[in-house]
DNA sequence: TTCAGGATGCGC
DNA sequence: CGCATCCTGAAA
């Protein structure tokens, strides 16, 4: 039940220095840990999409796109863009260096902590449903676009080092079918095979990692 | 499977 | 103003 008294320490700013579709593999299974008033809530990341900048037509900052809401994308790497998208917040990473405007979106967790707040802000019983989306992990956790611009190397929203995956999946992205050849890019990365991922999608590549990298590690 | 909800940006 | 969107839950 309580799963009470992990302790989570945040990775620090190198960790987001890398080329954006290797921070979207190096943030499976990193821990996305928000704080509030109402409590402590956490899951591991267990799937992620790229959006690179400019060339990338599914990208809110394609062809540099700088907006009130893109603004963020131009910063340089470890902050948060949220937005809102029909009645829900987004959560996303923003990655690249500065001026270059890319970020990494988290699609999915799977709890590891504060799950009875969770199934409360969720409003429904505790199952894979909880968090098993990007609209649907940012109102279990309690994060809102007042988390915009927010230095994810600090709380209360942060992310901290957590479990190396065995197994990588990477596929298409979801839901941009209106963003001409950039449709088919693979940069969807999932954890092969677990039961929070969103959407089933066959997988284009699997990499195994086991042994192979350390998780946002020294 | 379809559809509305309703924030945000952008073109007309 | 009208329309599209990195989504979700409910209805059919």
């Amino acid at each position: 039940m309580a799963e009470e008294g992990l302790i989570f320490h945040a990775l620090d700013k190198n960790f987001y220095q890398q080329p954006t579709l290797e921070l979207a593999v190096s943030l499976l299974g990193c821990i996305l840990v928000k704080e509030t008033e109402e409590g402590k809530a956490a899951g591991i990341i267990v799937e992620t999409e790229a959006y690179v900048g400019p060339m990338d037509k599914a990208a809110h900052s394609y062809n540099n796109r700088r907006t009130k809401r893109t603004e963020i994308m131009f910063h340089e790497a470890g902050v948060a863009y949220t937005y809102v998208m029909h009645t829900h917040t987004l959560f996303n990473v923003v990655s690249g260096k500065k001026d270059n405007p890319e970020a990494v979106l988290i699609r999915a967790i799977e709890p590891v902590e504060g799950i009875d707040l969770m199934v409360k802000r969720r409003g429904m019983p505790e199952s894979a449903n909880l968090t098993n989306g990007p609209g649907k992990l940012t109102k279990a956790l309690g994060i809102n676009t007042s988390d915009y611009g927010h230095p994810l190397t600090e709380k209360p929203l942060f992310i901290s080092q957590g479990f190396v995956p065995e197994s990588i999946s990477s596929g298409k992205r979801i839901g941009i079918d209106n963003s001409g050849e950039a449709r088919d890019y693979p940069w969807r990365f999932w954890i092969t095979g677990n039961r929070y991922v969103s959407r089933h999608q066959n997988a284009e590549k699997i990499i195994v990692l086991k042994d192979v990298r350390t998780n946002g590690g020294t």
